[in-house]
DNA sequence: AAGTGGTCTAGACCACTGA
DNA sequence: CAGTGGTCTAGACCACTTG
């Protein structure tokens, strides 16, 4: 008795364009109710299962949301939500130094170590075309009974870096961007002058109950901007 | 004939925190296959599609991706993606000038203007604690079958002016960050010397066939670091 | 051929919202 | 109260991957 719905597109997906096309066009604004599911499953000649399967999908992309009891409504889009992609992974670079020291303020709070616990620095300079345009510091708390392996932190990128010590989904990294003038020692390590712009990026590896990383990277003009892109849209 | 399933937590979430909870502590790793969607069936004691829901939800969630024919898997994940919020909401700010101006080289390639085409130009100064930290620039095509309504524009923020010529998800925002040091003009509109690093913001508004508008906008140390954060982390 | 995920049907009961 | 979305059952056929 089945209905073999057998051309290309499965029901769901065209159910979601359709009301996709509908809010995209204005024809459903923000705030405004959608039809009911039993509605839509009979519009379409379908039930309410396949129907829920292209509301939801909607509803995952931010288009509408449901309320139980009352239906589904279409959203009010945020635009304040922007996604960037940051990764070291295609970068040439160069290690500068690895060494075990004592943290400064900045580091041993952003780790939230004890007094006298020393630290893994590793120190690189990224390049593009052979020109320095960044340096990045990144520190590691030093732990007796876990040694790191140095060849390893040679070839790891950071978030990896610390994905040996714990399971690969059980932290988090945050981000900070600021601008900061380039202090002598830095022109020195990135060969510009002293006072120029840099962006600055502070990294943070978080773990459920711990600080794992952290690191900074002062980017020269030759690094490029960071980009992101926002919202809802139709990709 | 129904297994009425009364307590607390729906079966499928059930589901997925289990298989959630035993990818966080390693049991499962990056690569692995999960088991069947039968298999799950049959030891929790339910149907496939309730099942799927549970698989679905930690898919779209990124642990996890399926592969027809073959199975689930758990994913590699990426550390590459931030998600950073920025809106003008909240700002408080005055609108410094509004003019209708012809475009500089960079405003009329971020609009893709055309030869003679004026823009509306919005500057405004934004303030913590009565101090400037940020000056911002908005540009807007003038279209003379729309003139722009002064009012509304003095108390919109940014993408929402233009959601006003459109319906407000057929568009999208571009976003990117640069460091730069503040020439004789913006210091004195910051009140900060000549030189200060800045962190710059561009963003464009762009929505399927047209560049709707485009701002920049001069932040100084005050305004505060731009935040974000990455990943796949149980909330 | 056997197993997998992807789609779909035709029902059901529940908790909730609003008139 | 009738209508809504949320959850769930017990089947089905399909296309795909692997042996």
């Amino acid at each position: 008795m089945t209905r073999t719905k057998q051309s290309g597109e499965p029901i769901y997906i065209v159910i979601a364009e359709s009301l996709r096309n509908q809010i995209i066009d204005g024809i459903f604004n923000p705030g405004d109710m959608l039809p009911s599911e039993n509605d839509l499953a009979e519009k379409f000649s379908t039930t309410r299962i396949t129907v829920r399967k292209g509301l939801k999908s909607l509803e995952s992309d931010g288009y509408i949301y449901s309320r139980p009891g009352k239906g589904y409504f279409v959203s009010t889009p945020e635009y304040k939500s922007f996604s960037i992609d940051f990764t070291e992974a295609n970068e040439t670079s160069r290690i500068r130094k690895i060494d075990l020291v004592t943290p400064n303020d900045e580091v041993a709070g952003a780790l939230h170590l004890e007094a006298d616990q020393k630290v893994l620095e590793i120190s690189r300079i990224v390049t593009k075309n052979d020109l320095p345009v960044a340096y990045d510091l990144k520190y590691l708390p030093y732990d007796k009974g876990h040694p790191t392996i140095e060849r390893e932190i040679q070839y790891a990128v950071f978030p990896e870096i610390v994905a040996a010590k714990t399971t690969p989904f059980a932290f988090y990294t945050t981000l900070s961007l600021t601008a900061e003038s380039a202090k002598e020692s830095l022109a020195r390590e990135l060969n510009c002058p002293v006072g120029v712009p840099l962006l600055v990026m502070r990294r943070f590896i978080i773990s459920k109950d711990s600080f794992l990383g952290y690191g900074i990277r002062y980017m020269t003009g030759g690094f490029g901007p960071i980009t992101g892109k926002s919202g809802v849209f139709k990709r």
